[in-house]
DNA sequence: CTGAAAGCGCTTACAG
DNA sequence: CTGAAAGCGCTTACAG
């Protein structure tokens, strides 16, 4: 392959005014640059990125670190990420951190060595220490969902508690008179959220009652138990709010081994809105968060912070959509 | 951040003994291997990949490019992608090609650029030519499913003759006599193949007739399309295998919105395995391919290559695997 | 077993 | 508007 210098030489030119031309700092004349380009086509000429990492300290390479990109949330995102990555000339790594620190940190030093320009954080565990560590070495980095204590990067969430209430809300308006919640992990800030806004509508009803409120892990499976315990102990339940889609499948597949009718017996409403909560039967009324938008955004805000446009660290929260569907459909629309 | 310059002073050697001691190639002696690691320490020293990138032409960094990463049959194929190449310390980069041509180029030539290691495609578009050209920068390629032409690159695919054919077999035992075909793009190998092995199937069959393949898209709304002209020319369809699993949870949804009853009336038999598959309510039988291990070998494989260790291209074929679930189960069953 | 030196392919002041 | 030169942080023959 071609390198600066072959140009140079062929355009008759220095290194110095090809790399110019080529990043558009400083005036070039008008036929000089004529014959850099052509030069530049003759040779079919293409910049190394790696040299111009090692030389100008930019790789236009940012990083993605998540969970897992098996979890059906984040396949959406990450194509948000891409996508806008790519338009502005940037190629992202993927690393999935299954919510480890040690991994996170592994992956941290790796990218570190690499010049990446900036990190998406889409992972829970990411503390304030981390944080700090990737801060000092001057790393953009723009998180998800949980912000590390001290605004030492933008985050982007959606409205995780509003959202919550307005699933409860749904359900009260759809005829229910005794709903429960199923939880995420009490770590993760979204579960947290959510369980108040959950509590924000119901707490000051007669029914209510904090058993009404059993854990799940954010999975399918999560939600299938919780949904045994919960009917077990209060089997007069006509609503279930479970903190995330997948949970919410849960409650979905084991009402239906217990045969019982949803929406008729019970309603249930998950919160996400990932493409499977459509493909239910009967379909899954969720809140939805924007997740193309939110990836779209959280990279926008890196790229600003990386090419320097953007100096502050505020917190973006996004808004959510209630999307009404079968799961709750009251008996009068049946 | 500490360079291998300061390393060597501290350590009092020059800089070659470092990289000798560092990349392990040329004996050190033990004594100032020692003074290296101390000094490897107390400096926290981190060598510079992309330095290395440059002098070396290794970058430790591989790239995943596929179709789309929302299909849900990348998110897991991606995941034991990113997994092995981590084992070995390689990073991934991953892009979207949304199987056109021209995104394909774009990326190659981006990733050229970046000294890639080596590309994993899980695109179906990559002609021949192309193929050449990346040959011809010596970078290491593997593919999925497809090989382009002439042996220029090792691919990684399932049985999926053998594995439509075990489908329809199946539905066939469950009791059918009636078996439609929803196949997908003509252009796609995978789809071409699981055509054939139906028709391998049937063909000899007394009620066989080419009016009951149909066309889909691999999509949801192409299995859903495709299941309502299907049953409008062929009411007495008691089975229908379709060439993927989104299009048979269409299928589903399409049958349900009919009210014919799966599995009752129709069954229906899906290919891939993927986890939605699972939460389809009746459960989704299907022809399961080794998704997970799938990406493992082809990371391995271009790892290998990469490294030296190989240089024949063969294709590796997967066996799959019938999962008989609840959308094919025998009445007598029931 | 170890060092000096060239080179990887760029960018960036500094002069002019 | 343009060039010479140093430098980014490594690796790799080549000597010794």
């Amino acid at each position: 392959m071609a390198t600066i210098r072959d140009v140079a030489k062929l355009a008759g030119v220095s290194v110095a005014t090809i790399s110019r031309y080529l990043n558009k700092t400083g005036y070039v004349n008008i036929d000089t640059e004529l014959k850099i380009k052509k030069a530049i086509e003759t040779l079919n000429y293409e910049p190394s990125s790696v040299a111009r990492g090692l030389a100008g300290k930019q790789t236009k390479t940012i990083a993605l670190i998540l969970p897992d990109i098996s979890n059906p949330f984040f396949p959406e995102l990450a194509r948000a990420v891409e996508d806008v990555a790519s338009t502005y000339g940037y190629t992202v790594i993927f690393c999935n951190s299954d919510d480890q620190g040690a991994k996170e940190r592994t992956y941290i030093e790796l990218l570190k060595k690499k010049y990446i320009d900036g990190i998406i954080f889409a992972s829970n565990t990411l503390n304030k220490h981390d944080a700090e560590q990737i801060n000092v070495n001057g790393i953009p980095i723009v998180c998800l969902d949980r912000a590390p204590d001290n605004h030492i990067c933008s985050v982007v969430r959606s409205k995780n508690r509003e959202g919550a209430r307005l699933a409860v809300e749904h359900l009260l308006e759809s005829g229910c008179r005794k709903i429960a919640h199923i939880y995420g992990p009490r770590d993760l800030i979204t579960a947290q959220e959510r369980m108040k806004g959950y509590e924000d509508a119901v707490k000051s009803l007669p029914w209510y009652s904090p058993s009404l409120m059993v854990p799940g892990n954010f999975r399918i499976d999560g939600g299938m138990q919780a949904t045994e315990t919960l009917l077990h102990g209060h089997p007069d339940i006509d609503g279930i709010f479970a903190g995330n889609d997948l949970m919410a499948i849960g409650t979905l597949k084991a009402l239906h081994r217990m045969q019982i009718r949803v929406p008729d017996q019970v309603k249930v409403c998950g919160f996400d809105g990932i493409q499977m909560a459509e493909i239910m039967e009967p379909e899954l009324t969720t809140v939805a968060q924007p997740i193309y938008e939110m990836g779209a955004i959280v990279s926008r805000l890196l790229i600003k912070k990386i090419e320097g446009s953007l100096d502050t660290n505020e917190i973006y929260e996004l808004d959510v959509t209630l999307v009404p569907r079968k799961s709750t459909q009251k008996e009068a629309q049946l």
